[in-house]
Formats: structure tokens, sequence, C-alpha cells
DNA sequence: TTTTGTGCAAAATGTTTGCAAGACG
DNA sequence: CGTCTTGCAAACATTTTGCACAAAA
């Protein structure tokens, strides 16, 4: 039994909170998948997160995976991401509060950046196109310039 | 028999010559993609390229669809997208030169639209991150403030 | 006890592949 | 004529669905 973090305690504080206030049910299967997802720090898929219960045996069925991702995405405790591929990744919602990914072509890693000016991109389309803005997404693709970068050649998935 | 205009001739022209430079061959089906795809000014899936043959008894498999989808995509002709969904969209690369894309929430249609302050951003991350950025990719997703928008409730794809 | 949620397996969707037959150079 | 490309169907990968059973409230 491992010691539950601060944070983790408060986000299924407020994800009970958003369950109860949608007249959802709390099950032990929805609250183990956002606690996995919130003790990770990647870009996971569907299937990843599957396998992490397979391996441990604690057996959670494909269906209910996707309908809690389904349900967290729609209630903001993780964020959907298209990394290019036909294959949906997830993150936790609180990496930080806003930001955008930056994609390694030669070994697919994955960064994170933040960067302010994007807020006045988006008033500015907002205002010619007649468009209310919800959201956004912005990758850049591109190679990492370090020599000793541990992932030059592994290229994963 | 259409009149090709001068654009599609031009085009028609550059991809012969790519053609020729790699050793590939010109088959009648590549020359018949791109002059479909040229044709388009949609953001178009596989599915919906394979139809537009089938409608017209031009018969080409599916299998030459995405080949010619890939090649077209490699050589640059084409530009690929995602838009959140896990299908792949495509355009014809002279749509104008780089732009990104305005997603509606309410009806999915897709408009274009270009902001210089992106190359900033760019120059930005890639000298923070010490990455060579090769390309980006901006979607705003958001909903159309016209009244009189005529998708308004159509919800397509 | 009444729903809602889960698990399973089947189906749906989008894309890739292997191989025989056809067509380009 | 040799080889690249096509077409077909089967395989694959990811996600969705229908329905019986389990478990929250």
């Amino acid at each position: 039994m491992t010691m539950k973090n601060p944070q983790l305690i408060k986000i299924i504080a407020q994800f009970s909170i958003y369950l109860e206030e949608n007249n959802l049910r709390k099950t032990t299967e929805r609250i183990m998948i956002l606690e996995e997802i919130y003790s990770r720090n990647d870009h996971f898929d569907a299937e990843e997160l599957y396998m992490d219960f397979q391996n441990r045996n604690q057996l959670i069925s494909r269906a209910t995976i996707y309908n809690t991702l389904d349900l967290l995405s729609d209630s903001g405790f993780i964020r959907r991401n298209q990394f290019g591929t036909n294959k949906t990744r997830y993150e936790k919602a609180s990496n930080f509060r806003q930001h955008d990914h930056l994609i390694c072509l030669d070994c697919n890693k994955i960064s994170e950046f933040c960067d302010p000016r994007l807020q006045q991109i988006q008033q500015t389309v907002s205002s010619i196109m007649e468009f209310e803005i919800q959201s956004h997404d912005l990758l850049l693709f591109g190679k990492c310039r370090k020599e000793n970068c541990e992932n030059k050649k592994i290229k994963q998935n």
C-alpha cells in the first residue's frame, strides 16, 4: 500500500465531487484509473493504460478504460492529444496550466513548452474570423540538436 | 472532357518531373488522383477521395489511393492533417503557402488563417529547447459568432 | 431494489499488407 | 521483358457497441 501524495488526494476529492454533482457513480475502476493517470508523467494511449493494470493483475476491461477516458476528458481532468498519428494520447490535465507540444522526429519524444504569443494569435484570429475560440493545439515537429541526445536512434512507437 | 486549367497543367508537369527524377512510374492512377485532389478545395479523407472515383465509375482501389496519398504527401504535393479525430485528412499543398486551421465546434467546418507570430514562437522554442524545428501544426477550436452561419446545426463528419 | 457501470466479445472504422496480375519504361 | 504498380482481400490497429451481469446508491 503506497502513501498517496497530497496532490493525488486533492484530485480524487475533486473528481468525487464532480461525480456526485453529475449523479455519476464513484466506482473503484474510475478512481483506480484516475490514480494511475495522475501517477504518470507522460503522454500515454488507451492500450498502455490498459496494460498497466494487466501487468499488475488488476483487471479492468478496455471498455471501461475507454469509457473512463471519455469521462475524464469531458470533465477536464485529462487532456486528449493527437500527435500526428491516428491514435489518441492522453495526459493528466495538471501538467502545467496550458502548454503545447514539441515532438522529436528522431525519437518521437514529446516535450512541453509555453508561449504567451499564442494567446495573442488566438485573439487576432478570433476577431478577424468572428469566432469564439475555446482552445488551441500547437504542435512543433523537429530534431534535437543535442549531440548526446540519448534517444537519437531509438525511434519509439 | 473538361479543359484543364493552367495551374493544374503546371502541377502535373511538376509531378511528372518528380516521378522521373525518382525513378517512379507515371501511372494513370497517380495522375488521376493528383488531378482530382487539385480540383478540390477542401480537407478530404482517403475514403472521400475513393468514393469520388467510385461515383464516376473510375475504379481505383483503396490500396492505390493510400499508396498515392503517401507518395504525394512525401513529395510535398499534398499536406496531411489530423483535426482531432482518428482520421487523416488531406489538402492540396498549394492552398496558400503556409497556413493553419480553425475548426468550428458546431459544424466542423474548417477555415484557414495565417499569422506571422507563429514563426517567432518557433524561433524562440527552437533556441530554448535546442531543436531544429521543421514544421508546425496549429489548430484553433471555436464557435462561429455569425448569427446567420448556415452550418449552425448541420454537424458533419 | 433500482439503475448505472462493467466486462466480454463482436463489430465498426481507418489503414496496411501480401501476393498475383497488369502496365510502364 | 523486367520490374514497379495496381487491385483484391485479408490482416491489423484502434475505438465503439450490445447485452448480460455486478455493484453503487
